[in-house]
DNA sequence: GCCCTATAGCGACAACCGTCGCGTTAAGAT
DNA sequence: ATCTTAACGCGACGGTTGTCGCTATAGGGC
């Protein structure tokens, strides 16, 4: 007998099991627009799809585990950061575009902060996007020291000045549960090109080689 | 017949109801310390306190209906904000204290932001509490006003400014969930300073009578 | 002390949640 | 076309959650 070609994973992620995927994305969409964070539900979620209980727990885990693959389904589709011609344009849009998508109904952005709470997976989820998001804005700090916006004598720690511009919206809108201000994308990326241009962001250039 | 003299309230907050709520909030502190924001149930709490189910339902709601009363349980001990002598050093020393409480096993304030998802009271109390707290901490840019730290040709919106040092220390522990940083605590309430100083949080005076 | 009644105790309940074992279906390889 | 078996469907289960109607207790005004 020879030998059987190993199979590739021996999973089978076509056919049936792509559509049942599918559908629960479907409905967790739908839920999470019907009913918001808070009516997201394991079984809401499996009735919805036509897919029994059982299944979804066992593939997804918890209501954490469906965001996350909700995630991997839209992190497909590339996000850029803003390119405006100066920092504090980019930094406001990059603003604007926070602000959006906490105030958004529903908000996916809140589902997985809610979510991040009770479930492991979600928060390394958001961790991880979060982390991706900020790594890829990195650039508009270079660009802002190209243009010389920024000062040269020491490095500007790109991460600090990205967070010190978004934080305060995260803040009003999660945690003080303010209603939207359209003036504070721009006050808050003002505040920290401000900040940076004065050095508060600086750090000594680590010894090169 | 003659009229009975009206009852204050008609309620009965002494005796056995006394004893029940501090019986209650013990076995709330117990259980948020033995395990933590994710553990704290209201079937948990009720057999710790020796209770009655149903009238922890009754009285308290849900689990940010507990966190509500513990706050005021602990609201009646007054908090000052910090007074070094420096708006820098009452910034940085305000972060470190939110650093602790983000830091501390278990949070209180991480328990609260989880439950104000989930509870309508909680998030108005979350609201509440913090806006009391910043609010308070206005005086630190008057005090930092009058000793000419900061621009006097216009107001500082003092409220912006606190958010805008604070903010950072709750989006890295919360949000990205990030080891804490030692220095983060004054890093963030230097940079709010030099964007203050800069005049970013400088408001038009707005036209007194 | 004696009432009145606010508040707590009690047990039952329906709904929901998550898991399990087992039978069925249909990918995907040959 | 056939076979193997991954993935799903199904129903049942034990545990938890939140509510309700009722009874018992005790606070506090008289």
């Amino acid at each position: 007998m020879t030998n059987p070609p190993p199979n590739t994973t021996d999973r089978r992620p076509g056919g049936r099991t792509a559509r049942v995927r599918t559908q629960v994305l479907d409905a967790v969409r739908a839920e999470l627009a019907e009913s918001g964070h808070e009516g997201l539900t394991m079984e809401g979620v499996a009735t919805r799809a036509g897919v029994h209980r059982a299944t979804v727990y066992r593939r997804w885990r918890d209501v954490g585990g469906l965001l996350v693959d909700l995630i991997g389904a839209a992190g497909e589709i590339a996000w850029e950061p803003p390119d405006t011609g100066s920092l504090r344009g980019d930094l406001t849009a990059l603003n604007r575009e926070i602000q959006a998508s906490l105030t958004e109904q529903p908000s996916f952005a809140v589902a997985l902060m809610a979510a991040s709470f009770h479930s492991e997976q979600a928060a390394r989820a958001q961790t991880q996007l979060w982390d991706d998001r900020y790594a890829q804005c990195e650039v508009l700090v270079e660009r802002a020291v190209r243009r010389g916006e920024l000062p040269t004598a020491q490095r500007t720690d790109a991460r600090n000045l990205l967070i010190a511009a978004t934080a305060p919206v995260y803040h009003q809108l999660v945690l003080l549960r303010a209603v939207p201000d359209p003036d504070l994308p721009e006050r808050a990326a003002a505040a920290a090109v401000l900040a940076a241009k004065a050095g508060a962001f600086s750090v000594p250039e680590d010894g090169g080689t």
